[in-house]
Order: structure tokens, then sequence, then C-alpha cells
DNA sequence: TAATTATGGTACGGTATATTACCATACCTT
DNA sequence: AAGGTATGGTAATATACCGTACCATAATTA
């Protein structure tokens, strides 16, 4: 199951000379860059002519416009940020461990910048592009907690962890508080949290979900 | 303690004319729903004027500009957001109970649509406007952080919770855990979650926090 | 009541932007 | 190498918006 089809045109590479896709990449790579920094009203097309040099009418053909440049280029960057959750393999061993790897890892991916400021887009431009931003949920926040969940679940079948819970929520409130402080702060302009900081928040995140989701003679 | 010092120029209604406040209302009071509404590049001042009346040299007489009376607005706006955390008070009796009314208030709370767009230009103009973003996400989870840290504070130094963890991270875990879902499910233009829904998240965060907080015989 | 002030309404200047049009040139195919 | 296509660069069009200027009128004060 993909769990981010696009519905968007992503511009293809087929057909084109070796240069044509340099120039491809070049451009998707400014646009994307720009965007990212600037938000979309704030990035001008001038802008990324400028910076990236070429012809308008290449842009226009292609994407068809200033917001189908922008669709393909967030629903790349989507797939890109879809990728690491992805091939995230939670193993059956020691949960503790796994769980605590699992929330560094997803702790991180959330602060790094590109990710962030796709997250900033998915919340400014959700009223403009409400396709474009349920795919960056689904690719990010969705996608994590499905990979959780269904670990929870076989845990539980496993005798591992107590089975009353609900796998999905269980991962959402795990999730929640591994990530939520750090993401709120930094998209509210906060500074970036310390390594410890993010030590200490995986670790008491692990140990709240472990008290609840372990402990067998507590209703 | 003010938790909203803020650092904007509110319109002060000082020596006006009952007409004069009464105008003053009703364009703040527009320029707030337009600015919550459509964010504030997508608002402009001509349709401001269309909507409310009056003559622009009032707006830029007063407010200094875009620019000022959006600070203005908003910054008018975090003090209401703000006041319903600072009534909040928790009570020393049942934790369960407490928890629980703390959890679906802050959860009624942030699903309101004018909290739920303060928190989105708080997000979105993070970069335009830091000290409003800064004052919004003050004025919201940092005062909600606060409450429920003292409060955890005090059981603690009377027995009712074991005193090894921080009050601080506890607080952010469950308010992440409470809201997390609900606000990024709402900002990302996702429907809205169902009372049902709400009281199986508030319930699942309350289990998982007394579960670590209130044992003794578990490291 | 007369004078002064504040205000409503509108028009203007300057700037910025998305999009289309056009021409000369580089590139690829045959 | 010749011809056709894609592309680079620039200009032009149309629109939108912020901020200011201006004048007539309503409101307030002396």
């Amino acid at each position: 199951m993909a769990t981010t089809d696009l519905p968007f045109h992503l511009a293809s590479e087929k057909g084109l000379h070796p240069k044509g896709v340099e120039r491809l990449r070049k451009l998707t790579a400014s646009a994307t860059e720009l965007f990212l920094e600037h938000g979309y009203e704030a990035t001008s097309m001038d802008m990324l002519i400028q910076q990236v040099g070429g012809s308008r009418r290449n842009i226009y053909e292609r994407f068809g416009g200033k917001e189908g440049l922008f669709s393909a280029v967030i629903a790349e960057e989507c797939v890109k940020l879809a990728e690491p959750l992805e091939s995230l393999t939670l193993e059956d061993g020691c949960v503790r461990q796994t769980l605590e790897k699992f929330g560094a890892e997803i702790l991180h991916i959330i602060k790094q910048p590109r990710v962030l400021e796709l997250h900033r887009l998915m919340i400014a431009e959700g009223k403009r592009f409400p396709q474009l931003s349920r795919t960056i949920w689904s690719a990010g926040h969705h996608n994590a907690k499905s990979v959780l969940a269904a670990w929870i679940r076989r845990q539980q079948e496993q005798g591992t962890l107590r089975p009353a819970l609900d796998p999905s929520g269980l991962a959402y409130a795990f999730i929640h508080m591994v990530t939520g402080e750090a993401q709120l702060q930094l998209l509210s302009g906060g500074r970036c949290t310390t390594k410890e900081q993010d030590n200490n928040t995986v670790t008491l995140a692990v140990s709240l979900f472990l008290a609840a989701a372990q402990e067998t003679d507590h209703a």
C-alpha cells in the first residue's frame, strides 16, 4: 500500500535529454528551496527565474503555473518525508529500547528544517491547498502512527504488552508526547530544544507509555 | 505575574466619544474576523474598509498601518485566549477526576475555531511577526503548562503523586497527549474529532499519566 | 451660533506580481 | 550540414494592494 498516492502532477523526466533533466532538477530544487523558505505567496516567479535562470515558458508549459509548480514540488517533498518513516523497522526485542530508538528517530525527523517547513506550509496553506495539506499529514504523522500502531498490535499478540488498550490511541499518545513540544516550539519561532532535553522527553514518554501498557496489575 | 505582557500597541479607547468607541470596536472586530479567516497577506485593507466602512486615515493614524493593526488585533485576541486558562482552577480532590476535567477543558479550548485560527497564524506568520508568535504560544500552551505543572508540584508535595518525575515534563506530556491529535488534524484541514473520540483521548491520557505518576513500586 | 476638529468617501502614486507574447539563439534530429 | 524544435531572455498586459492626499461633511467645542 502506498501511503502517499499523490493527486498531483509530478513533472516527468521521460523523453528528456540529459541537459533537460538537469535543468528540471535545478528548477525543482530551487523552487522547493524558495517555497519552503518563504511560503507560497511570498515566493515570486521572478525570484525563482532570477535564481535558476531559464525561460518562464518552461515552467508554465510544464507545470501549468505557480500553483501547479507548488503542488508538484511539495508532493515530491512529501515522498522524501515518508521514506525514512516507511523504512523504519521496529524490532521485537526489548520493548523499552525499541521505543526509545523509535522516539529518538521521529524526534530527529520532525526537527529537520525541511520537515519543519513542510509542516509549516501544511498549516499555513491548508485552506488554499487542502489536498496537499492532507498529503503532508498522511506522509508524516499518520504514517508514523501506522508503523507504531502495527508494532504495538504485534506486541500485544505476543503478550509483551497488555492487549486492553487501543493501539492507534497509544501510538498517537506516544508520538505527540515525543514530538509535540519540540515541534510547536520550533514552529512558533522558539529556539531549538537541546539534545539533553530531547533525551529526557523520549525517556519520559517511554516511561509513561510502558507504565500503562506493560503493567498487568493495574486497571 | 502577567502571562502576556504585550509588546504591542493596543488601541486605547481613552478620550474617545461613545460613537468613536463603537466605531473602534467595529473596526477591530471586523479586522480580527478577516485576519483570522484569511491570514495576514490575503487580507487587504480595501476588503476591511469595504466591510466596516469609515475612512482609511483613521486606521493609519491609530494603528500605523497594516502591520500595526494586525499586531494590535492579534494581541487582543491573545488576551482572550489566556483568560479561560488563567481562570482554570485545579482542585486538590480526586486526581483522576481533576485531570479528566482539565484535559477535557483544554481540548475544548484548543478546538474552538478562533483559537485554532490563532494557532494557524502563529505558525504561518511566525517569521514575519516573531514576537507576536511567541505571545500566542505564551498565552496558550505555555500558560496551560504552567497551570498544570504547578498543580502537579502541589500534588507531589502532598504525596498524592510520586515526586520523582519532573512536573514540567509531565505537564507537557499530558497536554500534548490530549491536544496533539485534534489540533494537528484540524490545522491540516481534516475534519473535527467527535465527542466520543475526545473522551477516549482524555481517558487514555489520564491513564498513561497516572500509571506512571501514581505508582510507587515501579522504577 | 461660529469655529475648529475629526471623519467619511474617493481618487492617486508607486510598486509588485502572475501570466502571456515574442524573437533570437542554442540544441537536437535527420 | 540543414532544418526544425525547444529554450533563454525580455517586454508587455492586467491586476492588486499599501499608503497618502484631498475635499466635503458631520461632530464637537468655545
